[in-house]
DNA sequence: CTAATGACGACAC
DNA sequence: CGTGTCGCCATTA
């Protein structure tokens, strides 16, 4: 069972989230429907690579607004920066993405949720 | 139930 | 997108 149902449609998003492109937490949070939940995105996808399998999901995909990698921290070494910028992300700092370039709308994946 | 925390955002300077 | 401050949601203690 889900803790929360706010967590689920996270992990749906950051699954669908396409090979070369980022986004950020404010994004999902509002595509989901939260206003200002972007917080708890972040808190969602800290539990969603504790949770088994949950490596699978890009979640190294998943950048702030201003598109710098703040999670990096909770992935091993550089393999957060080593992935995207393998993936062909435009780098401005050493764990800054060009957001405003590879920026990808959450908001269709929250939308095909409510198929 | 209240307080504190966290992979953040928007606004003010 | 420089720095600083307040506000936001959900979870945990």
């Amino acid at each position: 069972m889900a803790k929360s149902d706010f967590y689920q449609k996270v992990y749906k998003i950051v699954e669908q989230i396409p090979y070369g492109k980022v986004t950020t937490y404010g994004a999902i949070s509002g595509a989901i429907g939260v206003r200002s939940g972007a917080r708890t995105v972040g808190y969602a996808l800290n539990n969603l690579i504790t949770h088994p399998g949950g490596e699978k999901y890009p979640a190294h995909r998943v950048v702030n607004a201003m598109g710098q990698l703040t999670g990096r921290g909770h992935f091993p070494g550089d393999s957060m920066r080593e992935k995207l910028e393998q993936e062909g992300v435009s780098f401005k700092k050493e764990y800054t993405v060009d957001i405003d370039k590879h920026f990808w709308s959450p908001v269709e994946a929250a939308e095909n949720l409510s198929e």
